[in-house]
DNA sequence: TTGTAATCATTCGAACTAGAACTATCACAG
DNA sequence: CTGTGATAGTTCTAGTTCGAATGATTACAA
């Protein structure tokens, strides 16, 4: 079956592209002085958000947030205050110095970024496959 | 600019597919009562390679060929063969039982698969697109 | 109200991973 | 031929990840 081909080479190449994503993370990583994760981490904490919101965001377990967020907070890069309307959330909170890093991880990930190997309509065709299939599996 | 939103967009749904493949991946590697590497590397042993070849194939460290190797030799899944043409080389050469079990994983990592949620014409151009950045990144 | 299930964050143990260091072998320019 | 650099595979270590178990809090049905 043709239909099984295509299956397997795509999950192939998602691995693959995900593989190189992670490289260019771990690059800008190495020049910021942190780990991938808490790269990623700084991305996604463009707001005050629970700690359970960040593991989703970045698609992994919540005892790994908690483990991210330990090492970002040892560094003072951000602060764990307690949640207004739920006493067993967390609100997780930038400091002034993780506002300046955060600022910096974005720039530097938006540079020379993998996807910028696309066109520009490619990357939109591509945005909206991903973001169907994305939006299919819940 | 607009062009940004969409390189941070495509490297956030890539992650997040990538993942939700990595648990379809994860939910055979437990029927089967084998790690989500070890699925991938029968996966991928379709013939007889070296281990640097199966590391590119995984896109994984060779060093972390050499440790999933060690698991499936263990389990008699596969052995080390000198290599004809290099003897710094080792071809890897999967069992019967080894040659079974592939089998196995190839047929129950095509149900289910996640990426069966789209249209085949849709799973097509996703092919195409990530084909196409995957040439063009070497 | 009360009890039962679900949710949030954390801790812990086991497993996986990248990267550097090392040995053996190959390629190939001089 | 020779030696200089590149490559294949392995080992080791430090750091990352998941999954299960725990304690505290919430939601909601009886």
């Amino acid at each position: 079956m043709a239909s099984e081909q295509i299956d397997r080479d795509v999950c192939k190449l998602v691995h693959r592209l995900a593989h190189t994503l992670d490289v260019h993370v771990r690059r800008v990583a190495d020049e910021m002085g942190l780990t991938p994760s808490q790269v990623v981490a700084l991305r996604e904490l463009s707001e005050p958000i629970t700690a359970r919101e960040l593991a989703a965001r970045m698609a992994c377990e919540a005892s790994n947030a908690t483990f991210v967020l330990d090492r970002l907070e040892e560094r003072g890069l951000l602060n764990r205050h307690p949640h207004p309307d739920d006493r067993r959330a967390k609100q997780i909170v930038l400091t002034a110095e993780g506002t300046r890093r955060r600022a910096e991880a974005v720039r530097l990930l938006g540079e020379r970024s993998p996807v910028g190997a696309l066109r520009a309509d490619q990357q939109e065709a591509l945005r909206e496959l991903l973001s169907a299939l994305d939006g299919q599996l819940g």
